[in-house]
DNA sequence: ACCTGAACACCGTTCAAGT
DNA sequence: ACCTGAACACCGTTCAAGT
C-alpha cells in the first residue's frame, strides 16, 4: 500500500476509533502503516495537518439524501444523516464538529443545505442565518451525544435511579425535582425533539 | 503562594489563554508556579484531572443574573451571561462546553435554569428537555464563535470580499449565491438571532 | 501529607544525507 | 519526489526515598 494523504487519514481515523483523539500520535499512525514516522511529513502538514485531514475525510464522505422539495422533510433528513455520520466515529466527532470547514469537498454538504433553504423561499442572506442556526443546534446536540458515555444522563434505568438519588442530595431544589429526568436520556427521542424545535423556529421566519 | 487545586487550575487557565489547550503541559504549569512538576500530582489527578479542574473552575465562576419572572427575558439573560463568560477564555471554551458537568458547583447554574423553566409552567420532565435544547444551541453557537478566528466568516469587509470571491470559484451554485453572506458575520447579531429562534421554539411547546 | 531525585517510555519536528 | 538516520527539545507518569 503506497502512502497518500487519504490512506494516512484513514489510518489515523482507525487509531482514533481505537484510542481516542488524545491517543493519536504521528508515530502510532506510522507504526500502523509499517512506515518510518518521519515519512508522514512528506504527505501531511504535521500533526495539526493530520487532524485537519481526518476531519476533512469524514466530512467529505457524508452521504446526503436527495432533496424532495418539502422543507421540513429535507431538513429532518439532513439532520439525521449528519448525526448518523458523525456518530459513526464518536471519538472523532469533536474534531469534525469543531474544526472550521476549509476543504472544497467539505463545502459540498453546505452547498446542498443552502440550496434546500433557498428553494424554500429564503433569500441567500436568510439561508445563511438559518443554516448557521441549524448547524449550531446540530453540533451542540451531537457533541453531547458523542461523549454521553461520560455525562450525567444514561439510558440505563437502574443507573439513572442511582444518579438521580445522588443529585437530590445536593440541596438544589429545582435540580432535585428534575433529578429523575435529567439522569435518564433517550438519545433518539431527544434528537427528534431538538430537530422538531428547530423546524418550529425556522417556520416562523418570514421569507423574502 | 501555597499549592492547591484552585491555584493550579487558575495557573493552567492562564497558560491556556496564552498558548491554547494544546500548548498546555503539566510541566509548563509547574514552571509558572516555580514548582517541581511532579508536585502537581499531589493535588490534581494527572493531566486529565487538571483539565477537569480548569473546566470546573470556569463553570463555577459564572455569574447568573437574578430571574425576573419573565421567561423570555430570563432565558435571554441566561444565554448572554453564559456566552459572555465562556468567551472570556475562548481558548478554553471547547473544554468547558465539551466536558460533562460533574462538580457540584457546576450544577448550580443548571439548577437555576431549571427553576426558571419550572416557574414558567414547564413540568420537570419538560424543563429538562427544554434545557437540553437550549444548551445544545448555546454550545454550538458559542463553540463556532470561539474559534471563529479560523472560520470561513470574518467581521472584516475587505477580507470577507476576498473569501467570497474564492468561494464562488468552486462551481457550487447555492454557495456562490450566498458567498457574500457566508463570508461575513456579525457575532452579536448572529447570537441574538439564534437566541430569538430558541425563544420562538420554546414558546410553542405546550406546558402542563 | 507533601516533596523530589532518578528513571522510563513516549512524543513532534528539523535537517542533512541519501535514492 | 520521496525516504530515513541522527539528533533535539520536549512530554506524562511512577516510584522509592525523603521530610
Amino acid at each position: 500500500m503506497t502512502l497518500s494523504p487519504e490512506t494516512i487519514a484513514d489510518t489515523a481515523l482507525r487509531e482514533i476509533d481505537a484510542h481516542g483523539v488524545n491517543g493519536l500520535s504521528i508515530r502510532a499512525v506510522a507504526r500502523r502503516l509499517a512506515v518510518d514516522h518521519k515519512s508522514l511529513y512528506n504527505h501531511v502538514d504535521g500533526k495539526d495537518g493530520l487532524l485537519d485531514a481526518v476531519a476533512g475525510r469524514i466530512l467529505s464522505t457524508i452521504a446526503l439524501p436527495a432533496p424532495t422539495g418539502d422543507l421540513d422533510a429535507d431538513i429532518r433528513a439532513f439532520a439525521h444523516a449528519f448525526r448518523a455520520h458523525a456518530l459513526r466515529h464518536p471519538q472523532a466527532a469533536a474534531l469534525v464538529l469543531t474544526r472550521p470547514v476549509t476543504s472544497p469537498s467539505g463545502l459540498v454538504p453546505i452547498d446542498a443545505a443552502l440550496a434546500v433553504l433557498m428553494t424554500a423561499g429564503f433569500s441567500p442572506a436568510q439561508a445563511v442565518h438559518v443554516l448557521r442556526l441549524l448547524m449550531a443546534l446540530l453540533v451542540g446536540a451531537i457533541l453531547r451525544e458523542a461523549d454521553s458515555a461520560l455525562t450525567l444522563a444514561t439510558g440505563d434505568h437502574d443507573e439513572a435511579a442511582r444518579r438521580a438519588a445522588q443529585l437530590s442530595t445536593l440541596g438544589l431544589p429545582a435540580l432535585s425535582a428534575a433529578a429523575a429526568h435529567i439522569s435518564m436520556i433517550d438519545d433518539e427521542a431527544e434528537f427528534d425533539f431538538t430537530v422538531a424545535a428547530a423546524l418550529e423556529a425556522i417556520r416562523t421566519i418570514p421569507r423574502s
